[in-house]
DNA sequence: AATGTACTCAACCGCAATCCA
DNA sequence: GTGGATTGCGGTTGAGTACAT
């Protein structure tokens, strides 16, 4: 039988877009919004089907999209991110304010592909290519061990894009509600049928603890100690991020809206980030602190032999914050702040994030950071120097 | 100037996931 | 629970352009 055609082809355009077409394209959704793309084409006058206006949109003419040439920068954060994450150009787009998925799949088959595989580095591995055999058996147990991390990161990365994607949704799902509220001129946005769903925010954040305990207790225990107790006190510090928000979310009219409440619940999610992942130890009596809090506010008993996630070594120093005060700074004005400069960790070439170096993804041992320090330094400084030429 | 080749990137295709009645 | 509709995503195509011969 074969597989129907997503709608009525015949008599519809294919092909580039003309200027008057955008208009027209334009013009709809900037009165109307975009609730049905498959109504769409009609309603705006195209000869079009609904999935090719989408494209159109989604690639092309959305007012939030910036174009022209990539950044070195940008550059360095596609290698980087595809590295970890692969082909899904969304979850890496996700990274990269402005720039469409297409884009950034276009850019790497165009350039950064063979601009790897002309320095000799595979553009799927990631890897020399003259290693491509793993020859040696401590190679292979670096390859897994580096896998294994990739691996962790991509769930880690994938997750926070979404949530990334979720927030900016609920985000403009208030302004819609504002816009409504404020009486501005009529929009299909009013009917309620239009506005965008509220996202699963729950579901997501412990689909994210879970994800944390799942995959912590399959990090190797070496500078972990016991995995079971990481796993306990990841899901015990997610758990009363969860029940700072009274285990529900504040609905729009509370004081604390829902864009608030994302951004405040991205933001420590970004802190528990920071702890766990980059490696930023508060020192111990600020353990003791988040321990207490814990204990006191959710009844949860963390136990006192309870080994800190990382080695003490990468311990930051008087300005940690300890839990209580993080939850208690909710509102402050740098939330947004804060959380931009979470998400933009991994674009930053910045050995203090700690991401691809300073003990930062699972169990590294110094020689591991070392050579992580080393591949991506070695990408980095080939990518600058093609740049340059 | 004409022709051939390589490159770019917008757009398309089709599968998979998700939504919704 | 089910099936159709819708949306998201990654792979691929091909028209337009730049460059080489």
């Amino acid at each position: 039988m074969g597989r129907s055609p997503c709608c009525e082809k015949v008599g519809l355009k294919k092909g580039p877009w003309t200027t008057e077409e955008d208009q027209k394209l334009l013009a709809y959704i900037e009165e109307h919004g975009h609730g049905s793309w498959r109504a769409l084409p009609a309603k705006a006058g195209l000869q079009r089907c609904g999935k090719s206006c989408r494209l159109r949109w989604t690639n092309y003419l959305r007012p939030d999209i910036k174009r022209g040439k990539f950044s070195l920068q940008e550059e360095q954060s596609i290698i980087q991110l595809h590295a970890l994450l692969g082909n899904r150009w969304s979850a890496i787009a996700a990274h990269l304010p402005k720039r469409t998925d297409n884009e950034i799949k276009n850019y790497w088959n165009t350039h950064l592909k063979k601009r790897l595989t002309k320095m000799g580095i595979d553009p799927v591995t990631h890897k020399p290519k003259c290693d491509a055999l793993g020859s040696s058996s401590g190679q292979s147990k670096d390859a897994a061990k580096l896998s294994h991390m990739a691996q962790w990161e991509s769930a880690r990365l994938e997750a926070e894009a979404r949530l990334v994607r979720e927030s900016k949704l609920a985000v403009s799902n208030n302004l819609y509600q504002s816009h409504n509220q404020l009486g501005s001129s009529p929009s299909v946005l009013t009917n309620n049928s239009t506005l965008p769903k509220m996202p699963p925010t729950l579901d997501v954040l412990k689909a994210w603890q879970s994800s944390w305990s799942t995959t912590m207790a399959t990090i190797p225990p070496t500078k972990y100690g016991n995995n079971n107790n990481h796993s306990h006190a990841n899901g015990a510090i997610l758990s009363s991020f969860l029940n700072s928000t009274n285990g529900t979310l504040e609905s729009p009219t509370s004081t604390l809206n829902f864009s608030d409440n994302m951004l405040n619940i991205s933001r420590n999610i970004g802190l528990a980030h920071d702890i766990f992942i980059n490696g930023v130890v508060p020192k111990q009596d600020v353990q003791d602190d988040m321990k207490c809090y814990i204990n006191n506010h959710h009844k949860m008993v963390i136990p006192e032999e309870m080994t800190y996630p990382i080695d003490n070594s990468t311990y930051m120093g008087d300005d940690a914050l300890s839990l209580p005060s993080i939850m208690e700074n909710f509102n402050d004005e740098h939330v947004q702040e804060n959380v931009e400069g979470h998400n933009s960790n991994l674009i930053n070439n910045d050995d203090s994030s700690g991401q691809f170096g300073n003990g930062g993804i699972g169990n590294c041992n110094d020689g591991d950071i070392e050579e992580n320090k080393n591949y991506w330094n070695n990408i980095l400084n080939l990518v600058t120097d093609s740049a340059v030429f």
